[in-house]
DNA sequence: CTTGGCACTCGGTTCTCCGGAGTGCCAGCA
DNA sequence: TGCTGGCACTCCGGAGAACCGAGTGCCAAG
C-alpha cells in the first residue's frame, strides 16, 4: 500500500530528525532506511506528506522537518512506548529505595526522571484533596495560638497556625481535637468540609468563637487551598534546545517558575497508566509552543493522587521518554503504597 | 593624588562595564565621567591598573574589562551598599505580608529577591539545628507505628514515621510524650541530644524497646539529618549571561541543582547583616568561576538561623544587589520574629 | 506508479575588505 | 614630574561576494 509507505517515510523522518536535529532530505532517508524505493519516489511521498501538513520545509530546498501534527501522528499511530531495560528498571528501584520521607521520595524521583529522559522533569506532590485523613492534631502554642497539623495517608503533612481572638483553654482544645478526629479520620479530604459542618454547634456559645476559627482554618486547608506543590529537576537539560537562549530556553524557564503553569501542564488524567502527550502548540501555555509535555497520573492502583511528567523539545525521543515516564510513575505509585 | 584618580578610573570602568557589558575604552570613559583629565592620561592609568591585575583587555586594541581582583577592590573600597528606596521597601513589605506559613514566606521571599536583583536568588530554610523546640508531638498511627512531629520556633516542622518492633500502647505513648516535652521544650535543637540521654532509663525493661526506637529517631532528626532545604528562583534571569548557553549558563544550572553546592555557596557567616561577596574564581565550585555570589545570614536579631543570597554574573550591579539582599534578609528576619 | 536525470533554489561557509575604536608611545608643555 | 595632543599601529567585527552542496520539483521513460 502506498499509504503505508508514506507513514513509514513519516516515521523515518521523525526518527532521523530526533536523532540529528537537522532537516532530513530524500537521499539520506533512502541511505539510512531500507525503504526499497528510490529517492525520487520518496520525494513524491514527501510532497504528499507536506500537503497533509505532517512535515514542512524550513526553507525552499532544505530537507523536511516534522510538524506538530506530524509528531502527533507519529505518537498516536507509528510508535510504541519503549519499555525500560531490566538494568534500567533495577536502577530505578535502587534509586528510590532508601528514601526516608515523602520529600526525599519526591526529590529522588524527579531527579531520576530528569536523568533518564535528559529533559526537565516535573512531579506533583500527592494531592491533598484526593487523599484521606490519617490524623489531625491540635497543639496549643499560646493562649490564643493553635497549631493545626493535618496528616494525609500519602505521607503529606500540612500545618497552619491559627490565631484566635479569644483564648482557648487546653481542655477545650482537647475536646475539639477529639471531636474533629472522630469526624474526619479516614475521610477523603474532599469530604471533610461536609463532615465538619455542624461541629461548631456542639460547643457552647462562649466556646464557639475560637472553635470557629480553628474549623475555618481546617476547611481552608482542605478546600480553598488548592495550590499544590510541584518540584522539578533537570533544567540544565534545556541545553538540548540549542544555543538560542532568549528565543527558546528563556520562555521555558520562565514558564517553569510559575507553579500554576506547571500544574496545568501536568494535566488532569483520572486514571493511572494513561500517558498524555501534548505536542507543541497543543500546550496552551505561552512560551511553550515549541515544547512537548509527556505526563501521566500516579497513585495507588487505579487511583490517581497526582501527576508527573517531563517537558522537552518537540523533537524528543517520544517512545523512550514515554517509557521512562511510565516506569517512574509505576515505581513511585508502588513506593507510596508500601509506605502506606 | 594620582593613586586616588586611578581608583576613580577603576570605579568608572566597573560601572560602565556593568552598564554596557562591553569593554570600555579611554575615550568613552572621559566622555561619560568628569574625570578632569584627558584620554591619554586615562590610558596611562589604565596601563598601571592592568599591571596591578585589576583590569584586562580581551584582545590587544580592545577596551578594558575588570578582572575578579578589580571587582574585589571595587566592592571592598570603592562602593557602598545601595539602600532600597522607600518605594522598594514598601513593596517588600507588601510582598511578604499575607504569607500563610513558612513555605509561603520562603517562596515569596525568594521570588521577591530574584525580581529585585534580576538574578538567581537562593534562600536556605531556617536551620533546624540552630533553632529551638517549640513543640513535639507523638501520634500513634497503628500498634507499631508512631509519627514523630517536631515543631521548631522558626515555624519549620519535621515529621518522621517510626516503626517499632514491639507494640506501643497509647498510655505509654502519652507518658513518653510528656517526658520528652518536659525535657526538650525550649531547648536549642543542638542541645536536644544531650537532654534526652537518660530518658530511656525512666521506663521499665519492657517499655524500653519501643521507647528507644522513638528516641533514636528523634536524635536522628535533630542531629544526623543535617540536610537543609534550599529553594531558588529566577533561573530565567541567567539570560543576562548572554547567548553562550553551553559555555556559561549550563554549568551554572547544573551547579544549582545540587543541594550541597547551594549550601556551600550560601556560606556560613555567623552574624546577621554582614554581607559576603564571593567573586568569580573565589567560588570554589566548578562551573561557577564566572559568577559572583552575594550572601548574608538572616534570623532574629543577631542570631543567624540560615542564609540567603543571589548568584549572578561577575559583572553584576554590586551596590544594588547587596542592598536588595540585605533588605530582604532584614525583612525576612523580622517576619520570622513576628510569627514567633 | 516508479525511476533516473536535470535544472534550479537557496542557506551556510569562507574569504576578503574596510572602518572604527582602541592602544602605546613620543615629544612638547605646565 | 605629570599631563596632553598627535600619530602610527592593531585588530575586531560587519558587509559583501563567491562558492559549494544538499535538496527540491518536474519530466519523460520504463
Amino acid at each position: 500500500m502506498v499509504e503505508d509507505r508514506r507513514l513509514a517515510v513519516l516515521r523515518a523522518i521523525v526518527e532521523d530528525y530526533v536523532a540529528t536535529h537537522e532537516p532530513v532530505g530524500s537521499r539520506s532517508l533512502v541511505e539510512r532506511h531500507s525503504l526499497g524505493v528510490s529517492a525520487a519516489t520518496i520525494r513524491n511521498d514527501m510532497a504528499a506528506l507536506e500537503d497533509e501538513g505532517l512535515i514542512a520545509q524550513p526553507h525552499t530546498s532544505a530537507g523536511r522537518v516534522p510538524t506538530d501534527k506530524g509528531y502527533r501522528v507519529f505518537v498516536d499511530r507509528l510508535s510504541e512506548v519503549k519499555p525500560m531495560s531490566s538494568a534500567e528498571r533495577r536502577a530505578i528501584g535502587n534509586f528510590l529505595d532508601g528514601a526516608v520521607d515523602l520529600d526525599d521520595v519526591m526529590v529522588r524521583s524527579v531527579r531520576l526522571l530528569a536523568q533518564l529522559t535528559r529533559q526537565v522533569a516535573l512531579i506533583q506532590y500527592p494531592s491533598l484533596t484526593r487523599s484521606t485523613v490519617r490524623h489531625l492534631e491540635l497543639v496549643g502554642l499560646g493562649p490564643t495560638r493553635v497549631l493545626l497539623v493535618l496528616i494525609a495517608d500519602t505521607g503529606r503533612v500540612e500545618q497552619r497556625v491559627v490565631e484566635t481572638t479569644v483564648a482557648m483553654p487546653d481542655e477545650l482544645l482537647g475536646r475539639l481535637r477529639a471531636t474533629l478526629i472522630s469526624r474526619v479520620a479516614g475521610l477523603r479530604l474532599i469530604d471533610v468540609a461536609a463532615a465538619v459542618g455542624e461541629v461548631v454547634d456542639q460547643f457552647t456559645e462562649d466556646e464557639r468563637i475560637p472553635v470557629t476559627a480553628v474549623v475555618a482554618t481546617l476547611l481552608e486547608t482542605v478546600v480553598e487551598r488548592h495550590e499544590e506543590r510541584v518540584t522539578l529537576a533537570g533544567t540544565a537539560n534545556l541545553a538540548a534546545f540549542g544555543e538560542d537562549f532568549n528565543g527558546a530556553v528563556r520562555p521555558v524557564l520562565e514558564a517553569l517558575e510559575e507553579q500554576m503553569v506547571l500544574l496545568r501542564l501536568l494535566g488532569e488524567s483520572r486514571s493511572t497508566d494513561t500517558l498524555t502527550v501534548r505536542i507543541g502548540h497543543e500546550n496552551e501555555v505561552a512560551g511553550l509552543s515549541s515544547t512537548s509535555v509527556v505526563s501521566v497520573g500516579y497513585g495507588r492502583g487505579d487511583e490517581v493522587v497526582a501527576h508527573l511528567g517531563v517537558v522537552g523539545p518537540t523533537h524528543m525521543d517520544y517512545p523512550g521518554t514515554m517509557g521512562a515516564v511510565r516506569a517512574v510513575a509505576r515505581y513511585l505509585g508502588r513506593t507510596l503504597t508500601e509506605q502506606q
